[in-house]
RNA sequence: GCCGCUGUGGUGAAAUUGGCAGACACGUGCGACUCAAAAUCGCAUGGGUAACCCCCAUGUCGGUUCGACUCCGACCAGCGGCACCA
């Protein structure tokens, strides 16, 4: 026997592991799907933050396999994307050299913490045999005429010279570089996500999802589904309409003007009718100058110009109201024109302030007796004082908000009753809005209607290492699909592969690549030079795991099957609203051709918290502050790093690295080595009697006590109910009470290491030890998290075969009762004693126990307890 | 501005979901072992108090309750998301 070196054994482990493949038993009846996000394999390799969502996987992969599953648990490469031709560029290197290149970094790196990937089922998204199927998948969607070429302007970032998808803005800025994003129009590929906004927002809560509230949430916000009412307005002296969107019909009557967005091309339809064109054509002129930065540091501030000669009617009073042109109003959401009611939308209000417009106001803060609260502020209940009813609170809170509406300070933008409002005076503002879009439909100019903020997805890039679109351009059959038998339609090799600026993608300079036949006629074509985004390929690659040398289809329609949705889905938040809503409208989109069989691809999500560094800032080379992790797992092991990231707190929650923290768990695994395996641990008299207690023989077995017993099995249920619900560090602590109670059964003939030998042995040895089935209990439960020092355990106690092929332990539910409880008394809620008693102690017993107790009697200063309330197991509360 | 989350020792954090606040671990102090140091082992460690009984203590203020880190209301601070979406 020997101390244990971690950097052997562990080598040794791993490389055992990777020849007997024990993992990759798929032949189990029971299925479990752990799916990592996929990692960018930059040049600057992996931090110790990285691999904490996959050590989480692994821990559930292990736990699974255990328990009799058949796990698949792979990783790959999320390798296409500006961040790879951008450190290709800067580092004039080819961008798949420098992929290859970081790749063989990460494997190294990942290898070493012992995961139980299936590298057989690796993937690369750079990879003709796997992006062959992005292609494709996109050739699908534009078959359903689901990807389309569009002409709008869209957000531009002048550095990495490619347009975006809103996902990729962080406020006004690219979310890449920090460059603020201009306007450009020009010609792109657009997936139309916007198809599936309603299924993307309802199979959030009907399929059951089991993902964070906040993500959920997020998703929520991000698709921003308004239910409202879009109607037409006559324009006088005009065939034109104006069309308008509103979610709040119910305050029409309280229209005062109406605004249309600066590049509405109803704008310069109307340009014979406005008298001041030129002052109106400066400010179209300055509103597209303007950056989205600018105009979002200007949203108090209101700008706009009146159409001045066009006067717009209001279909429900008849009355004529003026048009203003404002860049406030967005071109892109709704119709690009609202009616504005500045009593009850303080925009509105803002803006006839600046410009002195008349305020009507339509809606009274108020219930009528007649009306229910809950019918007028569903969400409403306003804060009382001290000793007020709800209603007297409601009443003085309504007087509040009348003086002030009435006094010009308030702009009221909650429901409320109508007034002023003709025929709908009196009725609740979701009830008049019902009426009034029936009165809409009945007179033929409006119906109710639905927007969302999300947007169709801008898919082209105007850049080298993406996915080829496979599109050709013909002159006489417009844009065609390159066939399906020609897929993978491969990036070619370039020398020059920085952007253009041009708009077009670099791929433009190669005449031989762009020029070919029209699949459809046979006449010249190009083909498209604009790349996919590095979204796609992450958009499915769950899947391409579950098949990933088909050579026929995305994936078998029976392995499909066989393994989704995947169970267990973990990976950063900050892909809450980009790559999590991308593959779900992908998958979704699959599923309608019948490529797959679920609605929902991760029927599980838990983000992990960031690991930051110890300065509290995030790991940066800029910093200076980037922890290694091959220099932790050197000094203090892998399964070291593995417990300790597992242990450093709350698995969701952002924290920061302390190396120092690292030996507690280093400390805890020597410990648990030390247990039976260390040269000298006392508790075996020699070798000889250790070799007797391995094999089990009469008089060497030892004994658990009842304590231990429990002790073990309360930690078998709550070690497998903190995996289950990721409670990770919870879950080490409570082996490590185990553990420290095994550790001391031995405790008084336990030798300090590197103590002088001599002076123990003249002392006795009692040989105290727990059964050896106990411990080898204790170590399945620590298998998941430290494997290495597991398997090398349980093949010093005797075993050939891997842990991982053992069950996992079971609890017996009548050992996790603990015989005597420790009682807290109370009296008058205060803890007073804490008595030793049997665990089902009946009330009266416990009384009469707490009241011959000395303190206890003492605070009840010999009266009588008035009240007591007595909690089984629990507590005691005497009251007098 | 709107939405969401979080506030507990010197530090990371626990708390069976309303029942002994601080489990487990880091750090620190003292002790054992050692020529010495490291490692290891033991004891202590929220604050007040010399000390016990005790008193105070889970961001702040109030409420509900026999009893509140936990529930309710208001506020404060921090983090994240969205941001003129009509």
């Amino acid at each position: 026997m020997s101390n244990y070196d971690h950097d052997k054994i562990e080598k040794k482990w791993q490389e055992r592991w990777r020849k007997e493949e024990i993992y990759k038993d798929y032949t189990r009846p029971k299925k479990f799907y752990a799916l990592d996000m996929f990692p960018y394999p930059s040049g600057a390799g992996l931090h110790v933050g990285h691999p904490k969502g996959y050590i989480a996987t692994d821990v559930f992969s292990r736990y699974k396999m255990l328990q009799g599953y058949s796990v698949l648990h792979p990783m790959g490469w999320d390798a296409f994307g500006l961040p790879a031709e951008n450190y290709a560029i800067v580092n004039k290197i080819h961008p798949r050299v420098a992929v290859e290149q970081n790749i063989t970094t990460f494997k190294k790196q990942l290898e070493k913490f012992g995961f139980t990937y299936d590298w057989e089922r690796e993937i690369n998204t750079t990879d003709p045999e796997y992006y062959k199927w992005t292609q494709w998948a996109f050739l699908k969607m534009f078959e359903k005429g689901l990807a389309y070429q569009s002409d709008e302007a869209i957000n531009w970032c002048p550095k990495c010279q490619t347009g975006l998808a809103l996902e990729d803005l962080e406020g006004g800025v690219c979310e890449r570089c920090g460059t603020e994003v201009e306007q450009k129009k020009m010609r792109q590929w657009v997936l139309k996500m916007t198809a599936y906004a309603d299924r993307l927002l309802y199979d959030l809560d009907k399929e059951k999802l089991n993902w964070e509230e906040a993500i959920l949430e997020q998703q929520r916000n991000w698709i921003g589904r308004s239910e409202g009412a879009q109607f037409k307005m006559a324009i006088v002296g005009s065939e034109e309409k104006l069309e308008v969107f509103t979610t709040r019909l119910d305050t029409v009557f309280g229209m005062t003007f109406a605004l249309i967005a600066p590049e509405h091309n109803l704008v310069q339809k109307l340009k014979p009718q406005i008298k001041n064109w030129s002052e109106v054509e400066k400010y179209i002129d300055q509103a597209q100058k303007k950056t989205d930065l600018q105009r979002q540091t200007e949203i108090k501030k209101k700008t706009g110009v009146e159409l001045k000669g066009v006067k717009v009617i209001n279909p429900f009073t008849k009355k004529e109201i003026s048009l203003f042109a404002s860049d406030f109003v967005l071109a892109s959401y709704g119709t690009g024109a609202v009616m504005a009611v500045p009593s009850h939308d303080s925009r509105d209000w803002d803006f006839a302030d600046k410009y002195r417009i008349l305020k009507i106001q339509v809606i009274d803060p108020v219930f009528e007796e007649n009306i229910s609260v809950s019918n007028v502020y569903p969400s409403f209940i306003p804060s009382t004082l001290k000793g007020e009813t709800i209603e007297d609170a409601t009443k003085r809170w309504r007087k509040q908000e009348l003086e002030r509406i009435k006094k010009g300070e308030r702009c009221f933008t909650d429901d409320g009753v109508l007034i002023n409002s003709g025929e709908y005076n009196g009725l609740a503002s979701a009830e008049a809005r019902k009426k009034m879009i029936k009165w809409l439909e009945k007179e033929k100019i409006g119906q109710s209607a639905v927007n969302y903020k999300m947007r169709d997805w801008v898919f082209s890039r105007q850049r080298y290492w993406g996915e080829p679109i496979p599109i050709v351009h013909c002159e006489k059959c417009g844009a065609v699909a390159v066939p399906y038998n020609e897929l993978p339609l491969k990036l070619p090799e370039v020398e020059q592969y920085e952007p253009t600026g041009t708009g077009e993608g670099p791929l433009v300079g190669i005449s031989e690549w762009v020029n070919t036949k029209c699949p459809k006629c046979g006449g010249p074509g190009k083909r498209e030079t604009n790349t996919m985004p590095q979204w796609a390929g992450s958009s499915w690659y769950y899947l391409r795991y579950i098949d990933p040398k088909n050579k026929q289809a995305l994936v078998d329609k029976q392995k499909e099957k066989d393994w989704m949705p995947v169970d267990l889905y973990v990976g950063g938040a900050e892909h809450a609203t980009r790559h999590l809503l991308y593959a779900r409208f992908w998958h979704k989109f699959l599923y309608d051709i019948g490529a797959v069989s679920t609605p929902e691809p991760f029927k599980r999500l838990v983000h992990v918290g960031l690991i930051q560094a110890e300065d509290g800032r995030k790991m940066s080379k800029r910093w200076d502050n980037v922890i290694n992790p091959d220099d932790v797992i050197e000094q203090y092991g892998a399964d070291s790093i593995r417990l300790y990231e597992m242990f450093m707190g709350p698995f969701t929650q952002n924290i920061s690295w302390s190396t120092k923290s690292v030996v507690g768990v280093k400390r805890f695994l020597d410990r648990t080595w030390n247990c039976f395996f260390a040269d000298y641990t006392g508790i075996f008299i020699n070798d000889e009697d250790r070799n007797k207690w391995i094999k089990g023989e009469a008089g060497a077995e030892g004994v658990t006590s009842h304590e231990i017993e429990v002790l073990l099995n309360k930690t078998i249920k709550k070690v497998s109910e903190d995996i289950e619900n990721l409670k990770f560090n919870t879950a080490i602590s409570q082996l490590m009470v185990l553990g420290n109670s095994f550790y001391k059964v031995g405790e008084k003939e336990r030798i300090p290491l590197g103590s002088s030998l001599d002076k123990y042995y003249s002392e006795s040895i009692n040989g105290q030890r727990i059964k050896k089935s106990d411990f080898e209990k204790f170590v399945i439960l620590l298998a998941p998290f430290a494997p290495h020092m597991a398997e090398e355990l349980w093949s010093n106690l005797g075993h050939d075969k891997s842990i991982f092929t053992e069950s996992w332990p079971e609890y017996d539910p009548a050992l996790i009762k603990e015989d005597t409880i420790q009682l807290p008394v109370q009296v008058n809620g205060k803890v007073r004693a804490v008595l030793s008693a049997p665990a089902d102690i009946s009330e009266e017993e416990a009384k009469k126990l707490a009241l011959s107790d000395e303190n206890v009697k003492k605070w009840l200063e010999g009266k009588e307890p008035k009240k007591v309330i007595f909690v089984k197991g629990r507590l005691l509360n005497l009251l007098v």
